[in-house]
DNA sequence: CTGCAATCTCAACTTAACTTGAGGTCAAGC
DNA sequence: GCTTGACCTCAAGTTAAGTTGAGATTGCAG
């Protein structure tokens, strides 16, 4: 027998879509952008490791969280490159999202409390709410649209 | 003197830029998918009623809660075409904006929760964790990236 | 073997949300 | 009445995150 990957451990593209809810086509552009790297078979097609799949998850949830896929890279270099990664390895990585998650609960707690300071006291006047009157707060940021709360 | 717009009562573009931290060219851009209808001067420039501030003030809170520019407009349709939107008009409005938050508010709880079992439990071993076990859970529901969570 | 579904690459298209640039007009101060 | 900064329109460019399609291979099942 000649030296060849064992299929057994090694999932096709198609599978790896499968049991991940991603488009093969999305699995394409994620490998493009150097999110995940699939290994390749004698006929040049892809080969993932189960592990790929705990990858493509993480990736699934951080974009719920509002990262882009530039951030997730980031977070995700953090992983090993050769090895699968170990429950060491995704405990420190899931740590770093649930502090962004954290951050985020509570911003969206803030403007919800301020929101609701609006709506009570009828402050919509323009003059004195400092949710609806951004001015002053922000102003020169830069280009393009700036935060207005947080 | 000829009828004139008291200019007193309207702002110029550049005015509503500073005042909203918009940039000039984001505020065209959003009289272009009709979320806001300014009047134009004799010499058609635009000019803007005060209670526009608060329209796009609006609009980038909303944004800030994930809605886009097209769910946006369909939430201030809602408010009146002619005249400046009443305290009323603007509680209704807020109101609606203040649901999605708590629906946000929960999801981002809910995911974190279950992101701490995980890394509580160990069981990042993907045969038993919901959050890291996608299979199942989605499956088919149209192209593109399934949701994971929710 | 043969067939056919699954893959492969590469280029082009899509949508959202803006920005940038070119070429021209308005209006307010001196 | 001129100059200069703020505006105007319209077209094209940009980034993110994918999708779609063409044309060529691969690999498993019978």
């Amino acid at each position: 027998m000649p030296t060849r990957l064992k299929p057994s451990d090694l999932l096709s593209i198609g599978e790896i879509a499968r049991r991940t809810g991603l488009s093969v086509s999305a699995i394409r552009f994620y490998e493009d952008k150097r999110l995940i790297e699939p290994v390749r078979s004698g006929g040049n097609q892809r080969r993932f490791l189960r592990s790929d799949i705990r990858r493509l998850s993480f990736i699934l949830i951080a974009q719920r969280l509002g990262l882009s896929l530039t951030e997730i890279e980031a977070e995700l270099a953090k992983l090993p490159q050769g090895r699968t990664p170990t429950t060491r390895d995704w405990e420190a990585i899931s740590a770093a999202i649930r502090a962004r998650l954290d951050e985020r609960i509570a911003e969206l707690t803030r403007t919800r409390d301020r929101l609701d300071g609006c709506i009570g006291c009828g402050c919509l006047s323009l003059t004195h709410c400092a949710i609806w009157n951004p001015e002053d707060q922000l102003a020169e940021q830069g280009p393009g649209p700036r935060k207005l709360l947080g």
